[in-house]
DNA sequence: ACCTGAACACCGTTCAAGT
DNA sequence: ACCTGAACACCGTTCAAGT
């Protein structure tokens, strides 16, 4: 690849993270375009379709939940670590709607190594779950496959009320709902 | 109103109600006009945009909402009419995309006396709740306020895994959040 | 009054012309 | 090789012409 066209490349990621995480699924390719100082077909040229665009923003996001959940491992609580993956995690996603659609869309987005990704978060996570369960800190059916459908939950629910911030009592409630018993 | 307009109106709200059903948003207007036998500009006569169609399906359906929550009023145990507003809820959401628009939408969509409508729901709903915290059957802090919020979280949930059943596991998890302690 | 569909606007995508 | 933006396609919406 030419050095202008990776640095058209660079340009257009960085315009699109900004508008994305600001304006959410609805910005348009030409904005994007004139915020990164290139031509629409420049935009196209590197990504071949808007979700193509979309899908490596949520690429990008996607590795910060194994970065959270690799921090959250180091906690020394057993029922800690599982509310501190869950909290930092849905922090992360507030208020970033790149974050948002990486969250709600994980099950239908598909990309080049997403088995690997998957896999590189899940070695923490299931560790943090394991870890919990054999200590009684949370019901022993819980499992990893848990955690995607739970923070889809939440995701959803972060627009919801005056100040948008019920998804802390949302997950609240989660959280009480994975204790034993 | 003529005759035949209130005869149009109602073939193309029999239309969008069945295509909505099965495409969701996604729908064309030009397909719901065809398939209510009226030309696109019928379609606008009678909702000014695919946003007051898509409103009145959700106002319909909002209804059937109040219908489940005051059937399971006259549930005896306090906490199985609970969890019942609950699963019945989440059955009728299944597999109608219509109703997953009302479920993901109560928050940002409006309509004249939708505060009637929602007073309709949120009266059976707030005796269940207070008999059920009453009854030590639930957390002491619940609210009607939590159940839109958790419907959501639900729904949102209900093309998650391969067979889209795994709401099931997700309503399980909160039901048991809901519990005292 | 109400119905119809050609025409318009908007935005994702393509591709011929340029460097 | 890569960039550009005019042009195309698609779909929501409007409105002049028809009954």
């Amino acid at each position: 690849m030419r050095a202008d066209a990776r640095r058209n490349r660079e340009k257009v990621l960085v315009a699109a993270r900004e508008l994305f995480a600001r304006d959410g699924e609805g910005v348009q390719i030409e904005e994007i375009a004139n915020h990164a100082g290139v031509g629409i077909g420049t935009v196209y040229r590197h990504f071949p379709t808007k979700g193509a665009l979309l899908t490596e923003m949520v690429r990008t996001r996607f590795q910060r939940f194994t970065e959270i959940a690799l921090a959250a491992e180091e906690i020394e609580d057993p029922y800690e670590a599982v509310a501190t993956l869950f909290t930092e995690s849905a922090i992360a996603v507030e208020g970033d709607a790149g974050f948002q659609l990486a969250m709600m869309g994980v099950e239908d987005l598909e990309w080049e190594g997403i088995e690997q990704e998957k896999a590189a978060f899940a070695a923490p996570a299931s560790r943090i779950i394991e870890r919990a369960v054999k200590a009684g800190a949370v019901r022993p059916d819980m499992s990893v496959d848990d955690i995607p459908m739970l923070m889809c939950g939440i995701t959803s629910t972060m627009y919801f009320g005056p100040g948008g911030g019920e998804w802390r009592r949302h997950l609240d409630l989660i959280l009480s709902g994975l204790r034993p018993n």
